[in-house]
DNA sequence: AGCACGCCGACT
DNA sequence: GTCGGCGTGCTC
């Protein structure tokens, strides 16, 4: 009597899959879930494979508890997916497949089915402005239904914003809506209404290029300047995709995935489109899970986690702006979205863009290599001319709250133009540093290598590192003298500053801290985006997600840090958010201006981007990396560390460096070394770097080294993990 | 990781 | 006597 044999993806920090006995009388498929006894408990798990009779086995298997789903919930594609990415970034198979399911079907739960449903208006519904001024989402759902002239689907009103479930009840009780039965198919004819995207014969080329890839894995780099026109290739690549009857799947940064990039997408692609960011509560995600698992979703826009949704229908991937380091997850299951992507795309075998301004060096190589056809957009929107780049020498002047006279003389003419500014300061707060001036004490962070940052509206020292935070002290801790000055610039010492200096003017200031209370913002951004006179303050923000027409000049207070740090991607990094920044000056007819404040006029990588441009830039710096052996001329894991002491995580990185040395071949071994801020949030943390010229072998025996450092005892009060591409040292 | 077992010090 | 500290082993 043969007994049946189902391996199952536990979620658990262990590696591999679990085994259990299938009983007869049970029926299940893989990709199916399963609760099985796990321990001492019950987990859910996901059954991978079934496997034949074993007779030799090393334990007892325990059954199967019970199965929960009857047809699979992570179809083949997105398993062998999963099991790609596992094996790549060297993290167990169950917590993979636990980011790639919704929470609440992390638990025994039962998949809830929502037949799509489409909404009509009735006679009866007044027009929108009839409406009590109070019934704002009631107003905006029936001006979507107006607009659609037909009946809308569910999940497409669901986008307008959170609980839409509701109002939509409240309107159907009313008799002003109904659940119209027929998707009317004027929906697709309404194309016509659609605003016809008026493409340039690039952009034209670009569409071609990635829509007759049709059916193979084809890599494209979309690579276009600020304002170029790249977003309106996605839609229109994409609505031919979707045309095919097939679905898309296109991929944001964390920060840009806005109401205002939802709209274009929706305003131009005629089926539903459905979003998926880290902003969404457990229920309204699974909602857009579902739909893009039945298929009711036909493009899906979505951050990081969005790349291992199951779209059983899918014909394109698109990753905008897929330089960005958001699509890198730092802790945990550490892959990257833009790799797993193109990894999905190889396996389904379709094309995929990728598409920046900047692209990673990574990428630029893959094209240089002809691994990915690039394709380019080099003219701006109506004829735009491109920013003029100016750097200005800061060594000797004396500055007004971080300002050169210089910059403060442009923002003026700027303002007096009726114009609009962005200056753009990488440093939230007021100041970055809060120091005594009788004993040159500093505030500095109880549990980090830091000093905290001085916030004025909270009056509180904050950690920007760990969180935590102290009422500013009226005297000096050390020696009682009241001589405390504030050093350093942060963006709201700098709203401060404008204030003064343009007293008439709107300032806007756009942070962390600003974003997360809305209200006054959303009323300030309002009149920006209409294109009235102003200043916008920020951080990186600024440089992604808002979109502001008027903007002449740009201002970057301080290039320096990002220009001076030893880490062998800041170059790039600073490239990008400088071009990124810059990109955002002149529109139209306006030719932008971009001022850049630095200590070190003459760096060759400020030179580069001040003649040259990306492109030249890249190559010098692709030359740099070719000539260090750095990526993508080689490949890098990095194994971080921490623990309660500097001695205990030395230890065990000590541990891994003789066994690594023992275990892998041809692999440099670099360090341990201290992590570049040794002490964070009260842990000690540190690193050590392996790279090798050929990626097959620096991975070849990883899974036997942590096999090995699994067995250290000492290992247990060290928490550590494996950083496969690693991209930031932190 | 999450949980139980077990072996030692300092409490009622 | 026993409550609870965390070192150690295990999860199909
Ligand atoms: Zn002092
Ligand atoms: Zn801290």
């Amino acid at each position: 009597m043969s007994k049946k044999i189902v391996r199952v993806a536990v979620q658990a920090p262990l590696p591999g899959l679990f085994d259990y006995l299938f009983p007869a009388h049970m029926q299940a498929e893989p990709g199916c879930r399963v609760l099985v006894p796990f321990g001492r408990g019950k987990r859910v798990g996901i059954v991978w494979e079934f496997a034949g009779q074993k007779d030799d086995l090393p334990y007892k298997l325990k059954p199967v508890a019970q199965v929960i789903d009857d047809t699979a919930l992570l179809d083949v594609p997105l398993r062998q997916l999963l099991e790609w990415s596992s094996n790549y970034y060297h993290h167990p198979i169950g917590e993979a497949v636990a980011t790639a399911l919704p929470v609440n079907l992390r638990q025994e739960r039962a998949v809830r089915t929502h037949r799509q449903r489409y909404w009509a208006l009735c006679a009866t519904c007044p027009d929108a402005e009839e409406l009590d001024a109070r019934a704002s989402r009631q107003k905006i759902v029936i001006q979507m239904m107006k607009e659609a002239g037909s009946a809308v689907a569910e999940t497409q009103l669901r986008e307008l914003g959170a609980d839409i479930g509701s109002v939509l009840k409240r309107l159907a009780q009313k008799g002003w809506i109904e659940d119209s039965a027929r998707y009317a198919s004027a929906n697709a004819e309404s194309g016509e209404s659609r605003q016809k995207l008026n493409l340039n014969d690039e952009q034209r080329d670009a569409v071609t290029t990635i829509v007759e890839a049709d059916g193979q894995f084809a890599p494209v780099l979309l690579q276009g300047v600020t304002g170029s026109g790249k977003t309106e290739v996605y839609i229109q690549a994409a609505q031919a995709v979707i045309g095919q009857g097939k679905q898309v799947l296109v991929l944001v940064p964390e920060i840009a995935l806005t109401p205002q990039l939802l709209r274009r997408f929706q305003a131009g692609i005629d089926s539903a489109v459905v979003s998926m960011h880290s902003g969404m509560g457990d229920s309204e995600r699974e909602r857009a899970w579902n739909a893009a698992r039945s298929g009711d979703a036909r493009l899906l826009v979505g951050t990081r986690s969005a790349v291992f949704v199951p779209l059983p229908e899918l014909g394109l991937i698109i990753i905008d702006e897929e330089h960005d380091l958001s699509y890198k997850q730092q802790e945990g299951f550490r892959y990257a979205a833009r790799d797993v992507a193109v990894m999905r795309a190889k396996q389904s075998g379709i094309p995929v863009v990728l598409g920046s301004a900047t692209p990673s060096l990574e990428t630029i190589y893959n094209a240089i290599q002809g691994r990915y056809q690039r394709v380019r957009l080099t003219r701006r929107a109506g004829g735009a001319v491109p920013p003029t780049l100016q750097a200005v020498d800061i060594r000797s002047e004396h500055l007004h709250g971080g300002l050169s006279a210089t910059l403060i003389k442009a923002v003026r003419k700027c303002l007096q133009a009726g114009e609009q500014v962005i200056l753009f300061l990488n440093r939230r707060g007021y100041a970055p540093q809060l120091t005594c001036n009788d004993c040159g004490w500093i505030a500095e962070c109880e549990h980090c290598d830091a000093r905290m940052t001085f916030h004025a509206s909270a009056h509180r020292l904050w950690c920007h590192h760990c969180g935590y935070q102290k009422p500013q002290p009226k005297v000096c801790p050390a020696c009682e003298s009241e001589e405390l000055v504030y050093l350093g610039q942060g963006t709201e010492r700098l709203e401060e500053t404008l204030g003064e200096l343009f007293a008439e003017t709107p300032v806007v200031r756009i942070d962390r801290d600003t974003t997360r209370r809305k209200g006054s913002l959303e009323a300030h951004l309002e009149k920006m985006h209409m294109g009235e006179s102003g200043i916008l303050v920020g951080t990186q923000m600024v440089a992604k997600g808002h979109d502001f027409p008027n903007v002449t000049l740009v201002g970057i207070l301080n290039l320096d840090a990002g220009l001076l740090s030893p880490d062998f991607r800041s170059p790039e990094k600073t490239a990008q958010l400088m071009l990124q920044v810059a990109g955002r000056a002149g529109r139209g007819k306006k030719p932008g201006h971009v001022i850049i404040q630095t200590r070190n006029p003459e760096h060759p990588l400020l030179q580069e981007l001040l003649c040259g441009d990306y492109d030249s830039f890249a190559k010098a710096e692709l030359k740099e990396r070719q000539e260090a052996v750095f990526p993508p001329y080689s490949y890098q894991l990095l194994l971080r560390a921490e623990s309660s002491s500097a001695e205990k995580t030395d230890d065990f990185l000590e541990y891994a460096a003789d066994t690594a040395r023992e275990l892998l071949k041809n692999v440099e071994i670099w360090g341990p070394v201290p992590a570049p801020m040794e002490r964070k949030a009260g842990h000690f943390r540190g690193h050590l770097l392996l790279q090798a010229a050929e990626r097959a072998t620096l991975h070849a025996h990883v899974d036997h080294w942590t096999q090995q450092l699994r067995k250290l005892k000492t290992a247990r009060s060290v928490r550590w993990s494996i950083d496969i591409d690693p991209q930031e040292q932190l």
